[in-house]
DNA sequence: CATGATACATACTTTAGGGTAAGTACTTGT
DNA sequence: ACAAGTACTTACCCTAAAGTATGTATCATG
């Protein structure tokens, strides 16, 4: 989780984008080129932290726990390791994760129009 | 519009990303600070390059046109210019634009629902 | 005659995010 | 004894996206 500098524009601008606008708010929630496809393989039930990784298989594994990490703290998923060893960790959709779905199934009826030419993009 | 490398990992993930995923796929349209903010201002009508410009005073000119025309490349807005002098250059949403408004308005939704305390996060 | 308004453009810098590669700890199987 | 599987962590690098600053052309107005 990379630290981030507390004095930048960029950060006072996204603070000014994360007041005025919800869904950019939502953006920084499910933002990142992995979050969405996490999301999209919990939310078919949980997983193991290594069913993921073989279900992505292009994602890097620091990619893969530093978004699981970031969804736990914006409270989308939720983590649950069993104290055993060979470790056994499974990830699940909150019930604020699973009010996502809405958007990301709004998201995808959109893309598919546009791919199947209902627009004329 | 700075020009993108063809051949790079991070280029070749969003690739991976574009075809397997449909939500990542919107996001690289409304994707960014401002654009969702823009089409948030162009969903309640057609608006003046300046009217935008003072709408959102954050915003610096550059990452207003960048935006606006990445927007208009992706066929989301349309730009219409009267050859007149001063300038006097409208923006207003497409179709494809107006079919994400139901996106927009799902995210918001959940947005409030968060703020509002609704999911314990 | 110079300032302001219109709608941009462009060179340069910074930073946040993503990627690479390697290591940790503990156990089971061969 | 050593590889493999579990779930991470950490140090370092690279780039795309955002920001800064300034310039352009044309006309109207004071």
């Amino acid at each position: 989780m990379t630290a981030i500098k507390e004095s930048s524009t960029i950060q006072e601008n996204k603070h000014y984008a994360l007041e005025k606008c919800p869904v950019t708010f939502v953006m920084e929630k499910i933002g990142g080129y992995w979050k969405p496809i996490i999301l999209y393989h919990l939310s078919t039930g949980d997983k193991r932290y290594s069913e993921l990784k073989r279900a992505i298989p292009a994602v890097t594994e620091k990619m893969l726990i530093q978004h699981l990490k970031q969804l736990e703290t914006d409270g989308l998923v939720i983590r649950e390791a069993k104290p055993v060893v060979p470790p056994f960790v499974t990830y699940s959709l909150s019930e604020a994760g699973k009010g996502l779905l809405p958007v990301i199934d709004a998201m995808a009826a959109w893309a598919f129009k546009v791919k199947d030419g209902v627009y004329s993009v």
